[in-house]
RNA sequence: GCCCCCGUAGCUCAGUGGAUAGAGCACAGGAUUCCUAAUCCUGGAGUCGUAGGUUCGAUUCCUACCGGGGGCACCA
């Protein structure tokens, strides 16, 4: 883990040591900006290491170790930071921290509270975060949860480090694709009631359907059954459909800020204005009967329809005009969630925003790979249009919100997630979100356990967190100093999966601790000071659940 | 055919232009008079898909190929 704040401080120190060596005529400014100062990947090489010995030595065509020797002379000195400095390897220097520095940061991160890990680094940058977008055809499918979850956490890490954010939801409730829904409504309407009816060929045939026609027949009986329009099966289906993914999303609690209807972008006459604008810039043309768009032009492989023959327009008219509205709404930051298979979507609405004059470097598409169901050791595939796939709500039933999350959150956006049901569902050692939540409820137990005994931490002086020299508390404390560069990082990079690999290694290195010491012991003073790292601890592990949106239980 | 993602331990996956490539699961053995054993400790396990290239140094960057997934609509 990289300590960031203490790394910041040797990095200046190492850079001094530089500079003077420049003056003393030891080496050349010819390294300057090019070394490093980094975590070696192995214990015992101390806390942090430098390659500036190597990087100069590679100028000079000197032998590193050499250099490397005149570097440890210069780093030497820094006793106040440095408890030990020496040359490793082909001309590392690897520097050893005083534990007083590490000790020194328990009162200040305890002190921060509920804040430790926030940053002002977005410097309040406006931030639209777009995800699920699902249309209410029907309810949301295991991959519809990787992504709601995905885009949740990332708007978390956002807010974390100090965006404006605002979570959205952009469907479209009409078209072709709703009109199907009412024909698939009012068929199973028909079919309930025993009348003749005909299915439509691409027709969604999920279960939940004949729940709406029913629950139709229950509200009005055979009243609709020579209604020839679709409209009032459409509305009821949509309407039905868009409760049950509020209330799905609901239990993952996830809110969105505001909900985007694609329609309105017709009604406001948005979308015929994208075509003028286009047209004005040469980029549009008629051919076949279907309207255009010049992206060869832009340098893409081919020209695209965007309304076509029958006068409707394709998808990436609208989103091209939606997207036009996020940049006039003034957001700095678009941040698009989606899945891989709508990967194609991308460049055609990017050259469309950039030939309306706006940066498609302002939106970062997060294009998440499908997700494997494994149940019962067997794949289980999913298909909307099809009866036989798991929604979001069926695996909640099984595995409970905090364990969903958290599965979802385990995997890179970019790798395909198999989310092991059997695993998710075990309340087990194995089971990796139990793994976590169950090191901040032995933290509250210690807490608990103090309480009781009378045990109190009182002021943190120096002398008292002196007692914390164990190899594990130090490693402990490396690792809690770490966490605000690591916040920082995951929402930048939109990668809330790394808190989830800090957390697993968080837990880790307490449950290693916690079994080879004791926190309240036959030892007052040490007592107290393990108390101060016990209830530090805590908050950090209750920060980083609270980043990803999984609970941190007090007891378990 | 073209484009995107992935290929790392038996399985699921992290990670990195540099020093001995990691974790969890699985497997084998061990730990509890004591703050929660939902825990911990020990052990084996790898040509980092293959072949070239760039580099002082590549698992990491580049190219080609192989394998898996997704896309290449006048569907979204």
């Amino acid at each position: 883990m990289v300590s960031f704040m203490i790394k910041a401080r040797l990095r200046e120190v190492v850079d001094r040591c530089f500079a003077q060596g420049v003056q003393e005529g030891l080496w050349s400014e010819a390294a300057a900006g090019s070394y490093a100062v980094e975590e070696p990947k192995h214990t015992g090489q101390g806390d942090f290491a430098t390659n500036l010995a190597m990087v100069v030595a590679g100028k000079e065509k000197r032998k590193p170790r050499e250099v490397a020797a005149q570097l440890v002379a210069l780093l030497d000195i820094h006793t106040d930071l440095l408890a030990r400095v020496e040359v490793a390897g082909p001309g590392f220097v690897n520097c050893v921290i005083q534990p007083a520095v590490w000790q020194s940061l328990l009162p200040e991160i305890h002190g921060q509270g509920t804040n430790f890990g926030l940053s002002k680094r977005g410097a309040g940058a406006k931030v639209l975060v777009e995800f699920v977008s699902a249309n209410p055809t029907g309810p949301l499918s295991v991959g519809h949860g990787r992504q709601a979850v995905l885009g949740d956490a990332i708007a978390r890490l956002l807010i974390a480090t100090g965006h404006a954010v605002t979570r959205e939801y952009y469907y479209n409730d009409a078209g072709r694709q709703m009109r199907v829904l009412g024909e698939s409504t009012r068929a199973r309407y028909l079919e309930l009631l025993g009348l003749p009816f005909s299915f439509p060929e691409d027709g969604y045939q999920g279960e939940y359907i004949r729940e709406i026609a029913q629950a139709l027949i229950a509200e009005q009986g055979d009243a609709l059954k020579d209604v020839a329009e679709t409209a009032p099966f459409t509305k009821k289906a949509e309407e039905v459909i868009f409760a049950d993914i509020n209330h799905t999303l609901n239990r993952l609690e996830i809110k969105f800020d505001n909900y985007y209807n694609e329609y309105s972008l017709y009604e406001n006459g948005l979308v015929e204005d994208v075509i003028a604008a286009l047209r004005e810039k040469g980029l549009v043309y008629e051919q076949d009967g279907a309207v255009w768009f010049k992206t060869t032009a832009l340098g893409l492989e081919q020209d695209r329809v965007i309304v076509k023959s029958s006068g409707e327009p394709t998808y990436r008219l609208p989103d091209i005009a939606y997207h036009r509205e996020k940049f006039r709404r003034g957001f700095d930051w678009m941040v698009n969630v989606f899945g891989s298979d709508h990967i194609a979507t991308v460049p055609d609405v990017l050259a469309g925003v950039q030939a309306l004059g706006y940066d498609p470097a302002k939106v970062t598409p997060v294009i998440h790979q499908f997700v494997t169901l494994v149940r019962d050791g067997q794949q289980v595939k999913m298909s909307t249009r099809k009866a036989n796939f798991v929604t979001v709500d069926e695996l909640l039933d099984e595995v409970g919100p905090d364990a969903a999350r958290f599965f979802f959150l385990m995997r890179k956006a970019d790798s395909q997630l198999e989310f092991d049901l059997a695993l998710a569902t075990r309340q087990s050692q194995d089971n990796p979100v139990f793994y976590v939540q169950y090191a901040h409820a032995r933290l509250c137990s210690i807490r608990r356990q103090a309480a009781d005994k009378g045990v109190e931490r009182g002021a943190a002086d120096p002398a008292l967190l002196a007692r914390l020299v164990e190899e594990e508390e130090l490693a402990l404390l490396k690792a809690m100093s770490a966490f605000p560069a690591l916040v920082e990082s995951a929402a930048l990079a939109l990668e809330p999966h790394r808190i989830v690999f800090y957390l697993q290694d968080l837990a880790a290195r307490f449950h290693g601790f916690y079994n080879r010491h004791r926190v309240i012991g036959d030892d007052p003073e040490l007592s107290r000071a393990r108390l101060w790292l016990a209830e530090t601890l805590r908050l950090v592990f209750a920060n980083g659940l609270n980043l990803i949106g999984v609970s941190a239980p007090e007891s378990m």
